[in-house]
RNA sequence: GGGCGGUUAGCUCAGCUGGGAGAGCAACUGGUUUACACCCAGUAGGUCACAGGUUCGAUCCCUGUACCGCCCACCA
């Protein structure tokens, strides 16, 4: 006999070392042969990783879809592993020495410091596989990969080196986002805009030369100047200035000014194109040029130039060739006084001497304070305006970035784009829900190059190698680029190697294949590449799937050489967030910790929890709350099955469900086949919500409330054979329900499964319920009694009549049919509405309550029970009800237009409606009007 | 600035192809009947954000407004 409640913390342990033992979920594990292949890689979680609610649901739902297949015969495979997380490792391990007072990674040397990551990764990294585990995930263990393995390593190398030959990877040099924590570059994709609020410096740039300009000003309602703007038409007046006004948030930079620009057509401006200005502090003569990137309506219209600190400074100094000055040094640092660049062409000056002891070695920030004194010293500090703005932040080292002028490696993610954006366009590849499509077109079609290279030490290096006169090299080994600069020279050279690592997405974008074994020609890359769905957030998508789709779609063929898709569907689901709607982060404190719910209710609960709420398009608020109470639908299965162990259910071979002759057990198998089609199509369609949703619906409400119930009478009764039947059918219709569950609820199934007969295999490799039973004549009959009994319990409650009274049913208006039934389930009904003697009768018995059903009138007889009052009120209310249909349905059906213009179906439905209705109310009014004579 | 999504019961949300709206939780009333109080039976609760439009008919389609959330973006 199975224990009263589920000991999910005792059972989940001893579940999973059975999946262990039996290799359950090894690639292909339970299939036939030759049968369809079906593969998700995991999303790989960082190495320093652990379990966070995200990871949870996204994996839960893999593990829903994998388990479903793997049940439906497919050739299964979930890919799992990791990422090596080139920045976050590195961090971590950084960390690590600090705290321990070891001597840095600069100390350390490049080697030393990576077998140290490595040996962090062996003792420390990876926690989440065993979470993950917890959590029920069906992957393949025996595959896991590792981004840095000698294989995707492998693959690494080969995709850089055929990339480099196509000229689809190469080396540039132009402005990077530059991280001066971590003083590596970083991708776009990397910087995180951050609301700061600053200020605006308004700076007065002396003009060369003794120049003069006029400058229009307009007044404002106390008669104050302010600055005029084209959009004001006539300015008020004008004033001669020696100087221009120009703005900056980051004054700092204002030492590497190259020049001014301004609007060619800005009047304001036109007679000082071609002339100059004076950068204070500096003395650098600054050309004043016309381009059409300053807008005259903002600001001053007036621009000042800092092509190596800025993205569109250096777009303009590119068209108005004006030199780039950089200013700052890897740290974010300023430096001057060893710097060329910046002392070309300048007049030696007390002031230039002054700025370059002042500020050389100063941090950016506090260079920028110096600044700004000396500035308003000077008298050039036009006015200051408070200004709040985006700033770039790195998303990892946390600091705002530089816009810093190097050289990097780059790939051409325009030309890789574009077969990525042709295979969603023409519906090989499709985003489920589809709403996300335009946002991947929209990045895809405007991508910029993607610098993937990073200065960092802990990662796939970069297959490059410089000879003496810094010739490139790109070859899979040294050995071979050694050859190469061998041919090359005509004579063996020393080499160096490019320090640099790649950004770590670049061996993510390779997953799909290269943990299939790519490029060698596994048997696994041949039959599961193309994989199926890849699942995730939609904060990835840019990151991950966009560069997926172009590697895949690069390397990949089909068996006719075209291109072939990493995966042909990508569902996107939503972010957890808590259950206000807010996003967990450590800061708030208000993260859920998963492996804290599956402690508490266990893991099949939170897995249900998780697949319940994931609604197409929506974001998952969670309520711990939810979890109780999905962790009380697992105890009522358990309890269910109890009882049904108390009642002699046994799995029976035999069992025929199309021999099955009682009508409850028609009934329920109709049911069941209508719910186990639901959840097919629901985990078909990506609706996990809805599948889990009928799954609930029809254990709860339908096998226990009523087969359940209905069975009693059955299980205390003289019929043996309805007896026996009725055990094995509800064996079988349980034995259905843990596989129909198993995906959502894999622990609790496999262990009722196991208790409740004897297997010939593990129910995860057991075959998927086909829907096919369906009888409407037994589903009708078994519909009329709940509806019978409820009502009857309605009217009961409403007359504040005690469960423990037992009373009588009269029934007026009894067909053959219905006094059949009657008669059929009358233990059945006596027993659920608290009944004793049922009787067809001619007449309603006096004083009595009086329920319309269909044709007939059941009469709860009250004599001395209750007052007639309450029926009367009872009964008033049902009729106002019925009033208010039948109004609604006359008045409509007495509009023309709708006669005329709706389907003559939805016309014959409304009428037949309206008949029912006026039936009905008939018969409430008779019954109202008995009740009220006796009354 | 551009884009996407949301607004339905006290709370969290479903509602797919237009035909007078559902669930879970919470609340309230009652309860020990062959499992289950992590339970059972019952009750109440809605101007489907607002304003227009299309339609015989709109929670659903269209337009606009308000508020909320998110993503992207170079405003100095």
């Amino acid at each position: 006999m199975l224990d009263k409640t589920y000991d999910a913390a005792g059972v989940e342990p001893k579940i999973a070392r059975r999946w262990d033992d039996a290799n359950a979920f090894a690639a292909g594990a339970g299939a036939p042969e030759g049968a369809d292949s079906y593969c998700i890689v995991i999303p790989p979680p960082n190495v320093t990783g652990s379990l966070h609610m995200g990871h949870a649901l996204n994996n839960t739902l893999q593990d829903v879809m994998i388990r479903f297949e793997r049940m439906r015969g497919r050739d299964v495979l979930w890919q799992p592993g990791m990422d090596h997380a080139g920045i976050a490792t590195q961090m971590v391990v950084e960390r690590q020495l600090m705290e321990r007072q070891e001597p840095d990674r600069h100390a350390m040397g490049r080697d030393k410091f990576i077998e140290r990551v490595w040996q962090w990764k062996d003792e420390s990294g990876g926690m989440i596989f065993n979470q993950l585990k917890r959590l029920g995930a069906s992957c393949d263990w025996s595959r896991e990969r590792f981004t840095m393995d000698d294989g995707l390593s492998k693959a690494v190398t080969k995709v850089f080196v055929e990339l480099y030959r196509e000229g689809l990877i190469y080396k540039d040099k132009r402005l990077v986002n530059w991280d001066p924590e971590l003083q590596t570059a970083i991708s776009d994709l990397e910087v995180e805009q951050v609301e700061t609020k600053g200020h605006l410096w308004h700076l007065r740039y002396p003009l060369a030369d003794g120049a003069t300009y006029e400058h229009p000003y307009m007044l404002d309602e106390e008669g104050n100047k302010r600055d005029w703007k084209p959009s004001d038409g006539e300015p008020a007046g004008h004033e001669t200035r020696d100087y221009l006004v120009v703005a900056t948030t980051r004054p700092e930079t204002m030492l590497g000014d190259t020049g001014v620009a301004v609007h060619p057509d800005d009047p304001r401006y036109k007679s000082l194109v071609g002339k100059h200005a004076i950068l204070p502090l500096v003395g650098r003569r600054l050309p004043i040029v016309a381009d059409e990137y300053p807008d005259p309506e903002a600001g001053t219209g007036a621009v000042k130039m800092t092509p190596a600190h800025d993205f569109n400074d250096f777009e303009v100094g590119q068209r108005a060739g004006l030199a780039a000055v950089n200013v700052m040094s890897v740290d974010g640092t300023i430096i001057l006084k060893e710097n060329k660049a910046f002392l070309e062409g300048l007049e030696s000056t007390s002031e230039l001497a002054e700025t370059v002891s002042t500020l050389d070695g100063e941090d950016r920030f506090h260079a920028r304070e110096i600044i700004v004194e000396r500035l308003e010293a000077a008298g050039l500090l036009d006015h200051i305006e408070a200004h709040t703005h985006m700033v770039p932040h790195g998303d990892r080292g946390g600091v705002p970035i530089e816009p810093y002028l190097t050289v990097q490696w780059y790939a051409n993610a325009a030309e890789l784009a574009k077969p990525a954006i042709a295979s969603v366009r023409e519906g090989r590849t499709q985003f489920v829900p589809k709403s996300w499509e335009k946002t991947y077109y929209d990045w895809m079609e405007n991508i910029q190059p993607w610098c993937i290279s990073r200065q960092l030490w802990w990662g796939h290096q970069i297959p490059a190698w410089y000879g003496p006169d810094g010739t490139i090299f790109v070859e899979h080994s040294e050995a071979e680029a050694r050859a190469a600069a061998a041919a090359h020279y005509g004579k063996s050279v020393d080499l160096n190697r490019d320090e640099d690592v790649l950004d770590t997405w670049f061996s993510s974008a390779l997953w799909p294949f290269s943990t299939l074994g790519w490029p060698q020609e596994t048997p696994e890359l041949k039959k599961y590449y193309q994989t199926d769905v890849l699942v995730t957030a939609f904060d990835i998508i840019f990151f991950w799937v966009a560069r997926m789709m172009m590697m895949g779609l690069h390397f990949m063929k089909d068996d006719k050489g075209r291109p072939l898709e990493p995966f042909h569907t990508v569902y996107i689901h939503g972010l957890v967030r808590d259950k206000r709607g807010a996003k967990m982060s450590k800061s708030k404190g208000n993260v859920v910790d998963p492996l804290e719910l599956i402690d508490e209710y266990g893991a099949d609960a939170l897995r249900f929890t998780l697949s319940i709420m994931a609604a197409q398009g929506s974001e998952l608020k969670l309520d711990p709350g939810r979890v109780a109470g999905y962790r009380n639908f697992g105890t009522k299965l358990w309890n269910a099955t109890r009882f049904a162990q108390m009642n002699g259910v046994a799995h029976d071979p035999d069992f025929d469900p199309a021999g099955a002759k009682l009508t409850i057990n028609r009934w329920i198998l109709t049911e069941l086949s209508r719910t186990s089609g639901e959840i097919t199509t629901g985990i078909e369609k990506y609706r996990f919500n809805e599948a889990t949703s009928a799954a609930y619906r029809f254990v709860w409400n339908l096998f226990c409330d009523w087969y359940l119930e209905l069975l009693k009478p059955v299980f205390t009764g003289e019929d043996e054979a309805a007896k026996a039947e009725s055990q094995a059918c509800a064996a079988y219709v349980l034995d259905q329900i843990y596989k129909l569950l198993h995906p959502f609820m894999p622990f609790m199934t496999e262990e009722l499964w196991t208790l409740t007969a004897k297997r010939g295999q593990l129910i995860c490799h057991a075959p998927w319920p086909v829907a096919g039973f369906a009888d409407d004549a037994a589903a009708d009959e078994i519909n009329w009694l709940v509806e019978l009994v409820s009502q009857i319990r309605s009217a009961r409650a409403e007359m504040n009549i005690k469960p423990s009274q037992i009373m009588n049913l009269a029934v007026v208006g009894a067909d053959e049919t219905l006094a059949g039934r009657l008669a059929d389930h009358r233990a059945a009904i006596a027993r659920l509405a608290r009944l004793d003697a049922i009787e067809t009768v001619d007449g309603p018995p006096a004083g009595s309550a009086q329920i319309v059903i269909g044709e007939a009138t059941y009469c709860l007889p009250l004599a001395g029970i209750v007052d007639l009052d309450a029926e009367r009120a009872r009964l008033a209310k049902e009729l106002a009800r019925l009033a208010g249909e039948t109004a609604r349905l006359e008045k409509k059906l007495s509009n023309d237009k709708f006669v005329a213009n709706a389907p003559d179906a939805v016309v014959a439905e409304e009428r037949e409606k309206l008949a029912e209705y006026q039936a009905q109310q008939a018969r409430v009014q008779a019954a109202f009007d008995r009740v009220s004579a006796a009354g």
